[in-house]
RNA sequence: CGGGGCGUAGCGCAGCUCGGCUAGCGCGCUUGCUUUGGGAGCAAGAAGUCGAGAGUUCAAAUCUCUCCGCCCCGACCA
């Protein structure tokens, strides 16, 4: 991919109004672009990051038994009303008229859209659990949009919804998921703290939330440095208490930010929605479900937080938009570019994703935006290439560099990718 | 919604206190020449409903009122 027509609007100084660095780098390197507060677009580079991260997302949970649909985001009012929650959330739904003059929503999330749509399909044990989820966007009129794409009106989540026939399959359920969570962020190279949390207005028993500690977070929790344990600031948690788990070091506070909730639902739903089955007895029974989500955009933002400079993004190589970037600092040499598309051409041959940076800028210009998109690796082909035969394969997070011989350029930079 | 700040070219800003010629600056953009291993140089250009509306005035980016939008701090959440 060539970087002039891929459409990578870089910016040189830092936008007005933005506070979080996650939030200006997303701006600067051209990812996202704000439209109005709380909604953002997703430019060719931020999707290619959404997307690499979507997979991982699905790649774990299929693994762990789950199985991907797609719901409405349009929404009758009166489901919502069936289970009382057109009150509980009526704070951040997005609620209109159509034009036969129902009451309508965008989906602020899908409980009521699932188990009624299970309902409908599950009558006997003999078909459950089954654990479905989807990757949508969802719509919530916050109170304050926040931190560009940490908190915004309109976000991107994978939700999942596990239906057992007992509280016994639920915890199968979601210890599965508790795992495969615990999966898809370490290969997003975060390291989330897990407290047991409120269930807040999804209701139910049991929740656990997946957060990670940054200067921006928006919760406050209290963690132990030595042993990893951690909690929300309650009546028996206090900063500056001996860790209850481990003893050796006191607790500190810390802000965090929240990217994933698991939750074990319970009867809320099924019953609110007469979502029943018949077990081994003939005896009717409501389903027990459980919910789990992840804030997919948000995990961009996360991941930004935790791995920058100040010159710019240093993507994991999981969740890198591109694998290598190409520069040519001199795009008038025939030689230079032909080795160039050579390069390129034999690299995406090997499963690699190449953006080639030639445009006819000064070499100062392309080392910085390389800096700022981050890129995990970028060949470099300048004067060196013609006098010496070399080219210069750079590392955008240790700053290493190798000079190769043009001969083994292909094998080196596959190498170093590889590894 | 309560408190604070902001809105002038694509981006970042000055000008506003104390009204006054054709509204400036940096970056970016266009054309030409020279440049090309860390945000190049020279020359010539294009680009503005000064957030919107109303008012005061001979005259408003500047003063007054209303509205809109954006950011930050609080309640909410992935």
């Amino acid at each position: 991919m060539d970087w002039s027509k891929f459409f990578i609007p870089t910016l040189k100084e830092i936008p007005i109004g933005t506070e979080a660095v996650s939030h200006q780098l997303l701006l600067r390197a051209g990812l996202v672009h704000m439209l109005t507060s709380g909604v953002y677009s997703y430019l060719p580079l931020g999707l290619r990051v959404l997307k690499r991260i979507e997979n991982i997302i699905r790649e774990e949970m299929n693994a762990a038994g789950a199985v991907e649909l797609f719901l409405p985001v349009l929404q009758p009012i009166e489901l919502w009303q069936r289970t009382g929650r057109d009150k509980t959330l009526a704070e951040v739904m997005i609620r209109f008229k159509d034009k036969k003059n129902r009451d309508m929503c965008l989906g602020p999330t899908h409980e009521e859209v699932i188990t009624d749509l299970v309902k409908g399909f599950v009558q006997s044990y003999r078909q459950l659990p089954i654990n479905l989820y989807q990757i949508q966007t969802k719509f919530r009129d916050e109170i304050r949009p926040r931190f560009g794409i940490v908190r915004a009106c309109e976000f991107i989540m994978k939700d999942a919804y596990s239906f057992d026939k007992d509280k016994e399959g639920l915890k199968k359920s979601y210890e599965l998921m508790y795992q495969a969570y615990k999966n898809i962020f370490k290969r997003c190279r975060l390291s989330p703290v897990i407290i047991e949390a409120d269930s807040g207005a999804m209701g139910g028993d049991v929740s656990h939330e997946f957060l990670v500690t940054a200067p921006i977070g928006e919760d406050e929790v209290v963690l132990c440095p030595a042993c990893g344990f951690a909690s929300v600031e309650g009546d028996s948690r206090h900063p500056g208490q001996k860790c209850p788990q481990c003893a050796k070091e006191f607790l500190e506070k810390k802000t965090a930010i929240e990217l994933g909730h698991v939750f074990q639902l319970g009867l809320k739903y099924s019953s609110a929605l007469g979502a029943n089955y018949l077990d081994e007895k003939g005896q009717e029974k409501p389903i027990v479900m459980g919910c789990y989500g992840i804030g997919v955009s948000r995990l961009i933002a996360a991941i930004v937080e935790m791995n920058h400079d100040a010159k710019g993004i240093i993507w994991p190589a999981e969740v890198a938009p591109f694998d290598v970037e190409i520069l040519v600092l001199k795009t008038d040499e025939p030689q230079l570019m032909t080795l160039a598309r050579q390069l390129e051409q034999e690299l995406a041959r090997r499963g690699l994703a190449v953006l080639v940076d030639e445009r006819d800028e000064s070499a100062g210009v392309k080392f910085n935006d390389a800096d700022l998109i981050g890129i995990p690796f970028r060949v470099i082909l300048g004067k060196k290439t013609l006098s010496d035969k070399t080219v210069e394969i750079k590392n955008r997070r240790s700053g290493a560099v190798q000079l190769v011989p043009v001969a083994s350029a292909i094998e080196k930079t596959a190498e170093c990718v590889g590894s």
